[in-house]
Parts: C-alpha cells; sequence; structure tokens
DNA sequence: CAACTTGTACGACGAGCGTCGTACAATGCT
DNA sequence: AGCATTGTACGACGCTCGTCGTACAAGTTG
C-alpha cells in the first residue's frame, strides 16, 4: 500500500466557530446524550457501531453527523470504520465547564443507561 | 378589594420532574436564551413585556411557555401582567452548576446583547 | 361605561427534526 | 474474485418548532 490509508476528509467546524446553541440542541436528543456520555466515558476511539442504540444505522449516521457539525465529535476515517471522539479541548476552551456539567446532570438523572462494547 | 388579586394557576413541572433534554432545549433557541439571560442579571420580577425581543408578543408568549413547562421560569400573574422569575434553587438543586455554565459561555460567546428596561 | 394595556388562545404556514428503508461506496477477508 | 462489514446518501414519512395574525379575556384607568 502506497497510498494514503486515512480519508480525513470530514468537515468539522473551527473551535473559534462552534456556536452554543448548536451545542445545546445537539445534547437535548436524548440519543446524542447517550452518544457523548459514553464518548466521555473513556480516552480511545469509538466506531459508530460500538453503541447500543435504538436506533437504525442510518438514523445512527445522522445524530453522528449532527454532532459532528455542532463541533462536539471528531470524525475520522480508518478503512471501512470511522474513529469517533470527543473535542474535550476545544469545548473547553470555547465553553468552559459545560461538557463536565451538562454530563453530570445527566448522570444523576438519567433512567437508563447504554451498554458500551 | 377584598378578592385574591393574583391568579396563581398555571402550571409547573416539580423540582425533581425538570428534564435535562427539555432544559437543553428550551435554551437552545437564541430568543429563549437572551430572554434567560436577562432574568440572571436581576432578582426581581420581570414582566413579558420588559424585554426587547426582535419577535412580536404571541411569539413571545410562547417562548415564555416553553421556558416554564421546562421548569426554568415561574410564572406569577398579577394584574394583567404576568411576573417572571428565574428558578435559580431548581435548578440548580436539580443539576448543579449548568445554569451558570449555560450563562457564562452564552456571555462569553454572544455577538449580541438584549436590552432591559 | 368605554378605552386602553397586557398577555393568552387558536389556527396557519414554512422549515426543520428524528426516524426509517433501500441503495450504494469503500474496505477487509477468505 | 466474491462476499461480508461498516457506514453514507437519498428520499420519504409524520411530527414538532418558530413565527405570525387575528381574536379574545382580564385588569386598569379615564
Amino acid at each position: 500500500m502506497s497510498g494514503p490509508p486515512t480519508t480525513e476528509q470530514i468537515a468539522h467546524p473551527a473551535r473559534d466557530e462552534l456556536e452554543l446553541s448548536a451545542v445545546l440542541h445537539a445534547l437535548s436528543d436524548p440519543v446524542r446524550l447517550m452518544i457523548v456520555a459514553e464518548l466521555s466515558k473513556g480516552e480511545r476511539e469509538y466506531t459508530c457501531g460500538s453503541f447500543e442504540l435504538p436506533v437504525t444505522k442510518s438514523t445512527c449516521t445522522h445524530h453522528f453527523k449532527v454532532l459532528r457539525e455542532a463541533g462536539l465529535i471528531k470524525q475520522r476515517q480508518q478503512g471501512t470504520t470511522r474513529l469517533n471522539t470527543l473535542r474535550r479541548q476545544d469545548l473547553e476552551a470555547r465553553f468552559p465547564g459545560l461538557l463536565d456539567t451538562i454530563l453530570q446532570a445527566a448522570a444523576d438523572t438519567a433512567p437508563l443507561q447504554p451498554q458500551p462494547v
């Protein structure tokens, strides 16, 4: 193999372009909040398929797209899979404390927890 | 005057019933975030008309209703006017630090500020 | 009483959201 | 090569959202 193994041509907003309303809207959906909560539990990269979500594949793609366009996650292509990571530093720089506070609130009040794989 | 001057028959969710997704959704609208930011600046009660909002009266009523049903504000009838206050304590008890963090993020990144009256 | 103020109720409209199914592209594996 | 895996693209569907205009209710004030 001589060509580039990864594509990395996925649009992401810059740190200074993150909008609060987009972030809050993204996290106001229970499924997306689940995804972000899962991502926040580890430092490793998660594939889209490593979540037990109560929606189909295409809906899952949609939610990851919303999260990416709001600047919450970074997506990196690797082979057929797409690796997702939380943009912790960017979020912390732009909206200090916001992510942790929301995740804490979610953990305190969530009736159900998703299952990682 | 011998009769009751205020009605106080407006439905509000109890503290323990506040849902995170509803709160985040309520605050993901710029107009509603403006309203909450204004309310947070003072301890006094604000009438619905004391905001300079870029929407009509009926839209304003709608936004206050969303905020009330999400548990962000308390509305109290007094004569023809309705007095609004932020439910600071309830929010702090249910979602510690959430309101302040969001308001801080809004203040840091907001391009425009509303005008109080 | 009549006029005004403050805000709600209701219906309408266009836009967007969350969901799905099917089809397809790209990669990995046998 | 052929097949399986992973995820996207696209269209469709109901539903909700934000907005508005008009009409109306409840107080306040002349």
